[in-house]
DNA sequence: TGACGTCAAGATCCG
DNA sequence: CGGATCTTGACGTCA
């Protein structure tokens, strides 16, 4: 089982995704940050592999306009090498990567312009796995589109232009269930007609039920069986509902709990798990430090390292805690340690705390920052303390400052990120 | 015609 | 002038 993320990391260095505006998408600007894109993304491989994230999304915007006139590079030779260093990392660290065109590719589209365009973003999408040279195993998913008032030939719209398709594209695709029109069974009526692999959304379930009184671990089931041997191992995509938005929205981080009962709930079948969350690859290494069965408290020293700051920035008492939790070092008190930074961190702001953290991250700072930097800190710091500036306006001088001074231990905290 | 969702780029404002 | 903050872009569907 390979546990993943979506497109992009959270607190990693050099792993930002550039893109551009059309009027701006010169062959000499669509080069330098497509070359940005391309060391990006391996740059992100190469973290994943050291925090043993196996699954990766990669995001759409890899090539800006790749599927549009707009971009007249000949970015599949230039780059050719490029692709072919990343995609024989994947292999060779046993990754698997997907693609998944947004909302806006509509294969299904009464627009046969809009068709055509859904079709160029598929060969787009499919270019890019196969420079890489991967498998049929590493995925294109797509949703199956519009209903236009008539779901019967919406539906035989989609299959009539999915099996015009090329078969290089054909290998790829995966559909899945979404939160607005096409539900799990209706998914699953589509891939009888066409064989096509489908992935089941447990949130997208949750928000467009077929039934609701199926479980999860019956649409997984059925959906076990549409994937054939070369297609790889199931994949299905787990998020959480964010209470405080819309039916739909993904949760900011995955809780522990939550997300255990789950996979306790469809652990025998044993699929691969994209995680669809706003902290990325976050809480990607918490699930797969919950699920390892490594269980080495080193794993959580490291955590600890990236949360330190957040949990000391809330409650001294609560940091003193978690030291105290990590002192046995022949324990892997994961589950204990991830529901207490998450309590932690969904305590009120207490600015005594705060202020109390920011001091010992300008600590890092404090010796080597220049005169008007040192003034600058202490100014905001004031001003924060007195209640006339909210506390992020202090954290994020301190992160122009760690990237500046190009702190290692700092850049990798999650302290201003979350 | 705006909302939807998503992110960074671009534009503008501020000291 | 640099940095912070607000707005736009890019996509298609649906109310």
């Amino acid at each position: 089982m390979k546990i993943g993320y979506a497109c992009l990391t959270v607190a990693v260095a050099d792993t930002d995704m550039k893109s551009c505006i059309a009027k701006n998408a010169t062959n000499e600007n669509l080069k330098s940050i497509i070359s940005n894109n391309l060391q990006s993304l391996l740059n992100m491989l190469i973290y994943n592999v050291k925090n043993d994230i196996k699954l990766l999304r990669i995001s759409s915007d890899l090539i800006p306009f790749g599927s549009s006139s707009i971009n007249k590079l000949e970015w599949q030779h230039i780059f050719k090498n490029e692709f072919e260093q990343i995609g024989e990392y994947i292999r060779n660290n046993e990754l698997r990567v997907s693609m998944h065109p947004g909302q806006y590719t509509v294969l299904n589209s009464v627009n046969e312009q809009v068709v055509q365009r859904a079709v160029d973003d598929l060969k787009y999408h499919c270019d890019i796995l196969d420079l890489m040279q991967m498998d049929s195993s590493h995925k294109i998913i797509l949703h199956i589109g519009g209903a236009y008032n008539n779901k019967l030939d919406a539906i035989d719209r989609f299959i009539k232009n999915y099996t015009a398709l090329d078969t290089r594209i054909k290998k790829r695709l995966i559909i899945e269930n979404d939160d607005k029109i096409y539900n799990i069974r209706e998914v699953l009526d589509i891939s009888k007609k066409t064989s096509i692999p489908v992935v089941y959304d447990n949130l997208h379930n949750y928000a467009n039920p077929y039934d609701k009184n199926i479980l999860d671990k019956e649409w997984i089931t059925e959906c076990s069986s549409t994937w054939k041997k070369e297609d790889g191992n199931q994949k299905i995509h787990y998020s959480q509902q964010d209470n405080n938005k819309k039916t739909g929205s993904h949760s900011p981080t995955i809780h522990i709990n939550e997300f255990l009962s789950f996979y306790n709930h469809i652990k025998e079948c044993d699929t691969d798990i994209m995680l669809e969350v706003k902290d990325k690859n976050i809480s990607a290494i918490k699930c797969i430090n919950l699920l390892s069965k490594k269980k080495n408290i080193k794993y959580l020293e490291q955590e600890w390292s990236r949360y330190n700051y957040s949990v000391l920035e809330k409650s001294h008492k609560d940091y003193l805690d978690i030291r105290q939790m990590l002192k046995d070092k022949s324990a892997y008190p994961v589950k204990e340690f991830y529901c207490k930074i998450e309590d932690v961190l969904d305590l009120d702001e207490s600015i005594p705390s705060a202020v109390n953290a920011l001091q010992h991250v300008w600590g890092y700072f404090k010796n080597k920052a220049e005169e008007k930097e040192k003034k600058k800190i202490q100014k905001l710091m004031e001003d924060y303390t007195k209640g006339l500036i909210p506390l992020n306006k202090v954290k994020s001088f301190l992160y122009t400052l760690t990237l500046k001074y190009n702190d290692s231990y700092l850049i990798q905290s999650y302290f201003f990120h979350i």
